[in-house]
DNA sequence: ATCCTACATTGGACAATGTCTAAGTCAAGA
DNA sequence: TCTTGACTTAGACATTGTCCAATGTAGGAT
């Protein structure tokens, strides 16, 4: 993660403790963190840290391409680390966990040209759902 | 879309001019709308139906299997009444709207079974995004 | 035809998530 | 070390959606 402070860096990004913060976070667990889960964490570490600034600095590491953001339904969008490698989501129906997940071939040869209606199609987002193990398990 | 009322009455839905609208509305265009949208078009049929009863009724249509809820990234939910057909999205990353289409093949089948932890995997959805023609236009 | 009552609707408060702004603060180059 | 423009902050505001108590009504029962 530090490879990722020195490249924001190179890119002209003044380096805050809460911009370092908010990417230890992320950084952490391989888990998906919604918003305020992320500013929950981060005010472990640095109280003050307010909630515009977490949600200015995620909206700058996405512009960068440094992390996705992932919306599922109606619930608060969660960010994703890994945005350097080619993957899909499982979410889980009950609880909004999400997993990564890598499919066979490339989902964009799935749309013919006709199906294109004049869009300039640039990406593709696959997204499976289900009940997850924790969530199936005895009631 | 009297089938689609009739279908209804028969689960022992009551036929109320408020949802007899919404149905109206949803049945209209070929366009998705988000939940604001088919209330303000309500309110043209029947200007004292209210926010809350539009959403119950989308929500109930939703849970009947007659209407898609469509999320798209932070924006408001829209509804699809071409739930019947199978079919996923290509949205326009600028403006919101969604259009149907089809693709090849099933999307379930590219998930191979090591990759899927346990969950029980029900659904798919498949969501292409690029610039739609009338935004891609001169600016 | 009318009456009942369970189900539906209403309006408005509330909740969750996210955005914006004006004023103060600070990282880092000169 | 100074300066300055970028960053942070608190809190108001916006959007979308949910909930509730009071009121209304569709459709079966009489």
């Amino acid at each position: 993660m530090s490879d990722l402070l020195e490249r924001l860096r190179g890119r002209g990004w003044r380096l805050t403790a809460q911009r370092r913060v908010v990417a230890e976070v992320l950084d952490g667990d391989h888990v998906h963190y919604t918003a305020d889960e992320v500013h929950a964490r981060a005010s472990d570490r640095l109280p003050e840290i307010s909630r515009a600034t977490v949600y200015n600095t995620l909206g700058e590491l996405v512009s960068l391409g440094e992390v996705l953001e992932v919306s599922t339904d109606g619930r608060a969008k969660r960010y994703d680390p890994n945005a350097h490698h080619d993957h899909q989501h499982l979410v889980c129906s009950r609880c909004g966990t999400i997993r990564d997940v890598h499919v066979q071939g490339d989902p964009l040869s799935a749309l013919p040209e006709p199906e294109r209606y004049g869009f300039q199609v640039s990406e593709v987002t696959v997204t499976y759902r289900g009940i997850c193990p924790t969530c199936s398990g005895p009631s």
